[in-house]
Formats: C-alpha cells, structure tokens, sequence
DNA sequence: TATTGTTATACTCTATAACTATA
DNA sequence: TATAGTTATAGAGTATAACAATA
C-alpha cells in the first residue's frame, strides 16, 4: 500500500488533532504547577536557548511577536522565565528560565513523556520506530524556516 | 535503529505542536469563511454522523460538554450548524450541517488538504506511505473511547 | 436519581492594529 | 527608516461548577 499526498494529508488532518488534545489534556491535568502546550514549548525554547530573544522564541513557537509577547508575560509573572534587557541592544530582551522554571520544565517533561510513553508502551518496537522516523519526517517538512 | 517507548514519546511531543499550528495558521488564512481546527474538527463529525448528539461530538472531538456546547453555539449563530430538539428524548440535541456548513466544510477539507498535501509533495512514496501508517497507528492509541 | 445540555465564570491562546523605544 | 517589543482590542477554546429540564 503507497500513499499519495493527498490521502497523507487526509491521514494528518485527522490524526495530528487527536494527539495533541491528549497531550493537552495530560498537561492540565497535571499541577504542579499545570503548563498549557504553548508554554511547554516556549520554556523548551529558552531551556535550548539561553539568552533567547523574543522574537527567536516566537519564530521557534510558530506564533506572531505579540502574542509571544502574551505568552512570555504570563511566564515571567509566574517566575518561570526572566526577562531582562539585553545589553548592547536596549530594544532587545534575554530570556532565561529561572530556577524555577527549570524544575518546572523537567518535571512537565517527565510526566508528559511518561504518560506518552505508558500509551505507546502498547505498540510494537518495530511499529514505535515508524512512529518516530515519521516524526522525523514531519519535522523536515513543518519546522519554521530558519531565518537567523 | 529502534524506537524505545520514551523516545518515540519525546519526538511526538516535539513535532505534533510544530503541525497542529501550521494547521491552524493555514485554516486560519483561509477566508470563506474560517474555521478553527475544532470547529472544522465538529463539523467532520456531524457530517461523518447526522444527527449526532452534542455528547457524542464532544467524545469525538476529546472536549468536555459544556466546551463542545459553546463550540457548538458559534457553529449554530454562523448557520453552519442546525440545531434542533430531538424527536422522542426532548433532552437531546440533534445536530445536522446546514447546506451553508456542507458548502464550508467541503471547501475548507479541500483547501487545508491541498495545503498539506503541497508540503508532503516534497516526500518520496516510501516517506509517505511511513507517514499515513504512523498516523493509523496514533489514530489507535490516542483515539477517545467508544463508549456508545 | 441519572442523563443531557446550558449558563456562569475565569483563563489562556491568538491575531491585527497601533504604539514606543532603540538602532 | 527599520527593528524589537508592548499594549489595545477582539474572538475563540477550554475547564470547572452550578443549574435546568427531561427520563
């Protein structure tokens, strides 16, 4: 059995929506404290990048500038992420996660990664390494273009 | 080269964020009119089963009830979806696409679907055909649980 | 009592438009 | 002028809690 595009992007359109709402759900449900998907990944981000810019950050997440801007606010106010300025360029910001927001990335990450891994526990080796080359294969063709 | 449970769960975590959004960016383009991806996810729904319950499309869809019905709210005032009492149980909803949502829906599956399948275009057959069999794969794990 | 759905309330995510500060 | 970021505004998505109507 081959796949045409379009019978893929069918495969996508359904599918990729599904694992995300789990993925989402599992982070809620999770407190201490909860992070929303979009935080996650902006904290992996700065984690990956220290000294981030905002708009590096925003370009990463796939959103607009403002609404990095929104979502970054509500990270420092929660003490996760530091925001200073950056010195050479005062109209850029350094982002950094506090010591805080580093705990909170492993632990989010243990627990969402376990209970990804509980569900795929269930398949095989063989079917786990399709998933995953698959996963490769996607990021090549939906990562952000790399600008800088 | 295998795939451990933990492995396969960090690339899924890191590349299903990356789709969803490009997903949404290009549904969101679209404008004839826009769907979100939940309501175009609802709408797939209804279609695929006329006369659904709200709580079936919120089963389907992997939201809470009170979300699917405002979800639902927007679809009904934007004449996309009928709502009407069901014959027989006067607790239940019916739920049907107006000829308007038939005409939205199909428009917008063929363009979000054309989109895609232009950036899988660059894959091999053989990259694909991995890609549409993972997406069974996830489609199995991560499906919500058919509990009607 | 149990089921189906709605409403109230509160947050987050996201965009576009308009703005400020700096280069 | 161009760039980096913020603020204003608006709408959607989502949850939990409380409620109403029906079975």
């Amino acid at each position: 059995m081959t796949a045409s595009a379009d019978q893929c992007a069918r495969e996508v359109l359904e599918v990729v929506p599904l694992v995300i709402r789990v993925i989402r759900a599992q982070m809620r449900r999770y407190r201490s404290p909860a992070l929303s998907v979009p935080q996650f990944r902006a904290l992996v981000h700065i984690e990956a990048n220290p000294g981030a810019s905002l708009s590096q950050a925003a370009e990463h997440i796939g959103i607009t500038l403002p609404s990095a801007s929104v979502l970054v606010d509500g990270l420092v106010q929660r003490n996760l992420v530091s925001r200073e300025p950056h010195s050479g360029d005062r109209r850029r910001v350094t982002l950094t996660l506090t010591q805080r927001g580093k705990q909170t990335l492993q632990q989010s990450k243990e627990n969402t990664q376990a209970f990804l891994a509980e569900r795929l526990a269930t398949l095989t080796e063989a079917e786990r390494t399709k998933v995953a080359q698959a996963m490769h294969t996607l990021r090549d063709v939906f990562s952000p273009p790399q600008n800088s």
